[in-house]
DNA sequence: CAATGATCCTGTCCGC
DNA sequence: TGCGGACAGGATCATT
């Protein structure tokens, strides 16, 4: 379940892979999966990458030609470089840490970035949530829905925060998975966000102190920045472009934990159809 | 506008 | 062994 960090190491992985090569084609596999900006007319390829930008979970990729390739990886969504090279024949690469069985993975690929000649990129998507846009670049906005701030920017702070929980007496988790107050969280981070702040998922937003929702701002700036770090978290089946996977999994407090690092049993409730990791020991 | 629930989808897991 | 059902959940839509 990509969220920020993953979303951003995606990205991280993309910009060094695609840094100075162009797109030359984009087949969709799959229904729904890929879609094209009626107000691109004739074909923008071949197209060289020109931007690597994230907002969210959306990956944006500008190219000349003014378009934009937007990916959103949703649940199951993966994106897997495949080298072309003319010799493939020796064994060094197969062994290498980060390579992948292809062939388990082509029953759901649901689209196909071609590169060049040397490489094209794969979308796996088994649940088929992902899509994948191609718009002019001006109306990249129109492809985006509302989202609030970069958690990672200044303009995330404690009084944006405590502006919009003031209204919200649905339980803090559920307020911070909207992306319309922040963009970018999950369900693995609130989670962890949470428990390091010390604050139970279960509290409606708006009974908030200002102590909390300060150390709710800082907690999400430094988990997000912790587990970008570590390239995410490979919790299900989350793998990085050369299908290496994160670290973070290894350093989570409560989501899918018996118990917390005081040795506490974690407790798993149902909230907005999603589950919630918390200590109620030390969560309140 | 806020809150809630259904929906999309398929691999995986559990109980019988 | 196999089958039905629950579950995973990001975003969108409909309803209250």
């Amino acid at each position: 379940m990509p969220e920020l960090p993953e979303v951003q190491t995606v990205l991280n992985g993309l910009s060094e892979t695609l840094k100075g090569r162009s797109l030359s084609a984009l087949v969709c596999h799959y229904e729904g999966t890929v879609i094209i900006d009626p107000e691109i007319t004739r074909s923008p390829f071949p197209a060289r990458f020109i931007g690597f930008h994230r907002r969210g979970k959306y990956i944006l990729l500008d190219l000349e030609n003014d378009t934009t390739l937007i990916v959103h990886l949703r649940m199951t969504g993966k994106l897997i470089f495949v080298r072309r090279d003319k010799e493939r024949t020796c064994g060094d690469e197969a062994s290498e840490e980060g390579s992948f069985d292809l062939s388990s993975e082509l029953k759901h690929i649901r689209a196909t970035i071609t590169l060049d000649k040397r490489g094209l990129v794969l979308f796996n998507d088994p649940r088929t949530f992902g899509k994948i846009w191609l718009c002019r670049t001006e109306n990249t906005d129109k492809y985006l829905p509302v989202l609030g701030p970069e958690p990672l920017d200044d303009s995330f702070d404690a009084a944006y925060l405590g502006k919009k929980v003031k209204n919200r007496k649905a339980p803090v988790k559920n307020v911070l998975l909207d992306q319309k107050v922040v963009a970018g969280l999950g369900n693995i981070y609130v989670s962890e966000i949470l428990f390091r702040a010390g604050v139970s998922p279960e509290r409606p937003a708006n009974a908030l102190s200002a102590k909390e929702i300060r150390q709710i701002v800082k907690e999400t700036r430094q988990v997000l920045s912790e587990a970008i770090a570590l390239n995410g978290t490979s919790i299900s089946d989350f793998r990085r472009i050369d299908d290496k996977t994160g670290e973070f999994q290894n350093y989570l407090r409560v989501y899918q934990r018996s118990h917390c690092p005081q040795g506490h049993p974690v407790i798993r409730i149902r909230q907005a159809g999603r589950s919630s990791f918390y200590c109620p020991r030390c969560q309140h």
